[in-house]
DNA sequence: AGCACGCCGACT
DNA sequence: GTCGGCGTGCTC
């Protein structure tokens, strides 16, 4: 049923637009469908877009240019239409733009099809008389000589690289009449090869228990009717999540619907896919920031076409088109990862909600520490409510035992607790793991002078630089700007004065090898983990027992089971819980317990049990309190109505506008002018002009406007009215984040 | 977002 | 006549 029978057509083209534009279509006999992928003539550019509808009309028919080229390939799905526009409405950023994220992957397709070639107009150069007046310069003389060798043109950029001549004097050519430009047509399309990827029934089924068995029905009754439903998947770490939400996905497969699965960045390892394969006897089709051009396009198209049964991947795989879309799934749905905060800033967990909803299938999001939000919205109903309370092993839950530092400090100068390090003796004695977390990379957060009290900067950006000792540099975590450790102080000159201050994991691994010079150490941080395959060896080290105490950041406090860890030691419980940052509590609690449930996965007895010892010196601090009693629900509602008290999320809105320039003055001139308009409307507030957190960051200063309102307000229509206001120059860049996640 | 176009200043 | 740089404005 091709729905478009005229000869005009709107097309929303990849660009900065809003509005569709309109074409003429020859010889649509067939017609054709909404969602058709085009090319398009757009000033001297040839571009992209997709069908919309019939044409609008509202430009003079006489002025419409032909549609150069409709692509061969199936229409993008009209739900993935509507996602594109309600993304662009609701974080305020242009439609077309939404689309290029959409069809970014076939721009590597479609580029060389058409090429504009220029060949010589004069018929009968270079002795002919139909030169006349014209003069041959120089330059113009080596382009005509030059093209005089090719009958069948030469495209600019040739013309360009061979003979060394400019753009302006071949376009001031073309228009003086020497030469012509002509349209060809290079290569055809190329036909994607298609996935056969055999879809083999599973042969590795666990067993599962009872809570997962329930979990997996009520959601597969979703998948068969194709019924758009919301499931929070709630089971403490190591409940057997991913295989319950397995199960869903074999239904799905047997009902012949493709599944999108959407991971973190971080969480997409090979360990996932074993895992996956293991189960499902084939490989998803893998997603990431960092896969080659082709494979991209393979997946996409294979998405697209129907023949992929699975896609995994990270946050930019929600806008892979999906033909007959029946179920997604948002793994670590808590995860910040999930928001992007550059360029379009939007939220893969909300928007795959929406595009669940739009494709009529059912979507589960599933973690072991939800966001606020989802447990909010899950409490409102929205979101139906699945647990799995138990460990699937049958594994006791750890112990959870505060360490107060004001009562048992570390030596002056090092960080572990003697009872802690107690602890870890006690492991080793029993051959047993430990583990040791600091989200803290590299040696040291902080170089200073104790001579003048300098210091040690960014010189781009308004941070300390981290030492990073194992590779005798200072390195910014936010630009990458490095320079050599120095033991002579660039202000004051003294030299042997530089003391690194505060522990990093580096530090600690340092410390560990003093007390324990026997045990195997490892220290596991993106910067000691820099490939895929050193990480993997180092995890099956780990688990073959050849490790006795790892260090590490965030990155191991997921995904991954180890079953002889007995002890999970935290360094610092209180990192993160100051900072001023919404989310910062929410946050640090969501980390902590991910680390706590690495320990004693597979303790089946009570004395065998994990212990997880947090070092804090604020031992009566509410969230510290709620880890170690491992009651979330208390501090979820804690945290809600603190939340409601200030008119927060989930219970009223934010957003922000962020400005950066190079220039302070520029800046800070435009934000007057910014702030001068500042609607004035009752329930919503606007705080700023402020120098962002990171005020200075990559070369470019950055003031931000936080915006509070009430829930009802249309916060998108009142930003968007205030920013119409004031003309932005060219050199200030004008950011729009609706609710943001980092502050910075 | 690209990209052309126009205007300016500089060099040859 | 040649050439690059930058601000402005448009794209069916």
């Amino acid at each position: 049923m091709k729905s478009i029978k005229s000869k005009e057509v709107s097309v929303l083209l990849i660009g900065p637009f809003n509005e569709p534009f309109d074409y003429l279509i020859e010889n649509n006999i067939n017609g054709l469908d909404i969602g058709q992928i085009v090319l398009a003539p757009l000033g001297s550019r040839k571009v992209v877009g997709i069908i919309v509808s019939e044409g609008s009309k509202k430009y003079p028919i006489e002025k419409l240019k032909k549609i150069i080229n409709v692509y061969d390939i199936n229409p993008i799905p009209t739900s993935s239409i509507d996602l594109v526009y309600f993304l662009a409405s609701w974080y305020c950023v242009y439609i077309g733009l939404v689309l290029k994220m959409v069809l970014s992957p076939l721009e590597a397709i479609t580029s060389p099809i058409l090429n504009k070639i220029y060949k010589i107009n004069l018929s009968d150069y270079p002795n002919g008389n139909s030169i006349d007046h014209k003069k041959i310069t120089s330059k113009r003389k080596v382009i005509l000589d030059y093209l005089s060798n090719f009958d069948e043109g030469k495209v600019i950029e040739d013309l360009i690289k061979d003979t060394g001549i400019t753009k302006n004097i071949i376009k001031d050519m073309l228009k003086k009449g020497f030469i012509k430009e002509e349209w060809v047509k290079l290569e055809s399309t190329t036909s994607p090869d298609l996935i056969n990827e055999s879809v083999k029934n599973n042969q590795n089924l666990k067993i599962l228990n009872e809570h997962q068995k329930s979990a997996i029905e009520t959601i597969n009754v979703s998948i068969k009717k194709s019924s758009p439903d919301c499931f929070l998947l709630d089971g403490v770490p190591g409940s057997g999540k991913t295989e319950t939400y397995f199960d869903t996905v074999q239904t799905c497969l047997d009902e012949n619907k493709q599944v999108l699965i959407l991971l973190p960045e971080i969480a997409l390892t090979p360990d996932w896919q074993k895992r996956f394969y293991d189960r499902f006897n084939f490989n998803p089709l893998v997603w990431h920031s960092d896969i080659t051009q082709k494979k991209r396009k393979e997946i996409w198209l294979a998405a697209l076409n129907g023949s992929a049964p699975v896609i995994v991947g990270a946050r930019s795989a929600l806008l892979i088109p999906i033909l007959n879309l029946g179920l997604i799934i948002v793994d670590e749905e808590h995860e910040p990862a999930f928001k992007q905060e550059e360029s379009v800033r939007y939220h893969a967990r909300d928007m795959a909600v929406y595009k669940a909803l739009k494709a009529s299938s059912p979507i589960v999001l599933a973690s072991a520490t939800p966001s606020l939000e989802t447990f909010h919205n899950m409490k409102l109903g929205k979101y139906i409510h699945l647990t799995l309370p138990n460990r699937a092993t049958g594994a006791e839950m750890p112990e959870i035992k505060l360490l107060d530092l004001k009562l048992h400090p570390p030596k002056k100068g090092h960080w572990l607790s003697p009872i802690l390090i107690d602890e870890i003796k006690t492991r080793l004695i029993k051959k047993e793991q430990s583990l040791l977390f600091l989200n803290r990379r590299g040696y040291s957060p902080l170089t200073l002078c104790r001579s003048c009290g300098t210091k040690v900067n960014c010189k781009n950006c308004d941070t300390w630089l981290v030492e990073h000792r194992s590779d005798s540099i200072l390195v910014c975590h936010h630009c990458g700007f490095k320079k050599f450790i120095s033991n002579v102080c660039e202000f004051c000159g003294e030299k042997d004065q530089m003391q690194s201050c505060g522990p990093g994991v580096e530090r600690i691994t340092e410390e560990v090898k003093k007390y324990f010079p026997e045990a195997n150490l490892i220290t596991l941080s993106s910067d000691t983990m820099k490939s895929q395959s050193i990480l993997t060896d180092a995890i099956n080290k780990i688990k073959n027992g050849e490790v006795d105490i790892m260090i590490g950041t965030q990155m191991i406090a997921k995904g991954h089971d180890f079953p002889n860890l007995k002890l999970v030691g935290i360094i610092d419980s209180d990192i993160g819980l100051s900072g001023g940052d919404l989310r910062a509590s929410e946050r640090s609690f969501q980390l902590l317990q991910q680390v706590s449930g690495r320990s004693g996965r597979h303790a089946l007895n009570k004395d065998d049990k994990g212990l997880v010892i947090l070092q804090t010196f604020d031992p009566e601090n509410p969230i510290i309190k709620a880890i170690a009693k491992n009651v979330r629900n208390d501090f979820f509602e804690k945290e809600l109505i603190s939340r409601k008290n200030a008119g927060m999320p989930p219970f009223g809105r934010l957003a922000a506008i962020i400005l950066s320039c190079k220039s302070e003055k520029n800046l800070d001139i435009f934000a007057s002018k910014l702030s001068r308009e500042i609607p004035l409307f009752h329930n919503v507030k606007i705080f700023g002009p402020a120098p962002a957190p990171l005020h200075f960051l990559r070369g470019s200063y950055r003031r931000r406007f936080l915006i509070k309102s009430h829930k009802t307000v249309n916060l998108q229509q009142v930003l968007l009215d205030w920013v119409k206001k004031v003309k932005t120059p060219a050199n200030i860049k004008l950011n729009i984040d609706i609710d943001p996640f980092s502050f910075m």
